[in-house]
DNA sequence: TTGAAAGCGGTACCAC
DNA sequence: GTGGTACCGCTTTCAA
């Protein structure tokens, strides 16, 4: 239990030559190869291994990259980090996690906390964007990139989708399947996903020559029981004949709804969702769903924040990933 | 970009004090009230923020804990994550993700690697214990808490479960709902929960009187689509009143196939699942499923795990998680 | 090529 | 109570 770890001082004791040595057999900065033999068979011996911390702290780096997402349990950054794991691996990164339960001032922490330098990188997806958020994106102690919307202005390397034009493209799906009281059951109101969605949904009705009825739209979390009570205030008090749904979550408690309700999916009422996950595969019926291009987004940012890291200059660079419609039974719709 | 951050000696020389004294006030070392306040305004001043890679060094801790397992996809996996994450927070530790692949060789560079001591402690899911994963359990360099099956002597905390009583269960179930003709898609023959789900299927035919039948035993990866192929062939060739899935995913493929073979859930067919995740609970009909406390298995993990780090002594502890049956609307069972 | 020594940025012991 | 200083374990410059 108490046996200390040799340091290279043991071994170079060991092998009879100063640390200064060992650590350049190590490191391949030798060319004696007699000198690398000694050291090696040195280590093997005391059983050394070297220590990351102290690496760090001489190197500066420590070989960590962050992901900092509200909750690994959604599906959309569940796929994210599934992408951007292997990325930074190849590269000899470790990947942190920080699950940040949409606690925004918890988010705000993991910002200001980069300047501890545990990480060499962040990937951080916000759920919201307050100046304080603004404010300490400013001058990161370390690269930064951001998964989602960010206010013109903040020079940061970003990926983004369009959710807002996702939401339309499934009104327009809905449209073209033959639906015209479309209800929407949206996310929190107050958060940026939930407004990109509003938007292209009210769009989407715009393009369709579809009234705006503000009684046709729901708030929920972006969850199933919230979805399915949401849905249920939503049929109580309106006539649909189609829901889309903020996320897969919330559609497929739409879904359970309907069921309750009496309603079939897709004879009586058209179901849409959003993300694309796995969810919506598996549904029944399976459900039509606008995905907006988690993996591709987790493993663009990966890649631009390993750019940065090997010190690729330049201005902040934007990517989107444009979003995509998966047709399935829940709708009546050919794919787009 | 290039503005080095300030160091302890920053603070140290706008405050006027010594680095000695920095330390100690910001580390609540100090009694004098006039000195903490003189180096907190010198912090804010210099926005100053410790290093945590030099406090790692000098304290021998990194606050950061390690969580490996062959997929975060796993939704058994994911489960775990999430109850671990928050509870490691609590302490103040950080969570450090490794999603090994399957790949055993893998497995094992990160449970040598420990030796590196870039985390405090390590939790870890083996998909199969080899020779050198019992080596490098031996005398770990932190704390290591195993999740799964682990062969006599090894001496190292260990959380499991009982996936072979937890596939028992299901057929008792399924038996007591009025089946009689139990069908089993298991997952590959050669892994170890395969194995387990198998015995514990024929443990409940027995337990039953059920004649066993192998031409009611399929078998299929993990996977929704390879459950729903391995079901269609299952239905093709037996007359067949229930389908126990080796996991949620191949039972919610099973179930797709009886759909498409005009069977219904559960009148014709009563079908149960395994690992209780999410799918089972937005499936429809919802999934009656095993749950094998993932959950709760990753808790204890993560209490045994900081409970050593607090310093706690003794032999090496075992906890086993009983599994649980859900019960929903796949079969026409009460609760057990 | 090799070794001595100066840090990297903190903590904590030891005098004063 | 406060400051000087050794040291955590490594990398790297500088002389020899």
């Amino acid at each position: 239990m108490a046996a200390p770890r040799p340091t290279i001082h043991e071994v170079a004791r060991a092998a009879g030559v100063s640390i200064s040595s060992v650590s350049r057999a190590l490191n391949g900065q030798t060319s004696n190869p007699e000198m690398v033999a000694r050291v090696k068979a040195a280590v093997d011996e005391v059983g050394y291994v070297p220590s990351a911390v102290a690496q760090s702290l001489k190197t500066q780096q420590t070989g960590q990259i962050a992901f900092a997402m509200e909750d690994i349990g959604n599906a959309a950054y569940l796929a994210m980090v599934r992408e951007i794991q292997p990325r930074l691996r190849e590269d000899g990164y470790r990947l942190l996690l920080h699950a940040t339960g949409a606690d925004v001032q918890d988010e705000i922490e993991v910002l200001e906390s980069l300047a501890q330098k545990y990480v060499d990188g962040l990937v951080l997806c916000p759920i919201r964007i307050t100046e304080r958020h603004i404010a300490a994106l400013r001058a990161p102690a370390v690269p930064v990139v951001v998964i989602g919307q960010l206010p013109a202005g903040v020079d940061v390397d970003n990926v983004r989708t369009d959710s807002r034009l996702g939401a339309r493209l499934a009104v327009e799906h809905l449209y073209a399947a033959g639906a015209r009281r479309i209800a929407l059951v949206n996310g929190p109101a107050d958060t940026v996903p939930g407004q990109a969605r509003h938007a292209g949904y009210l769009e989407g009705l715009a393009a369709c020559d579809l009234p705006v009825d503000e009684t046709l739209v729901e708030f929920a979390d972006f969850q199933v029981d919230a979805g399915r009570e949401a849905a249920a205030r939503l049929l109580d008090r309106a006539d649909v004949d189609a829901i889309f749904g903020a996320n897969d979550l919330i559609a497929i408690g739409a879904m359970h709804a309907l069921r309750s309700a009496g309603r079939s999916v897709p004879d009586d009422v058209q179901v849409v969702g959003m993300d694309d996950t796995i969810l919506a595969a598996t549904s029944f019926p399976p459900l039509t769903s606008v995905s907006l291009g988690s993996r591709e987004r987790g493993g663009l940012a990966a890649d631009m924040l390993l750019a940065r890291l090997r010190g690729e200059p330049g201005a902040a660079r934007r990517e989107t990933v444009p979003p995509a419609l998966t047709v399935r039974e829940s709708t009546r719709g050919v794919a787009a």
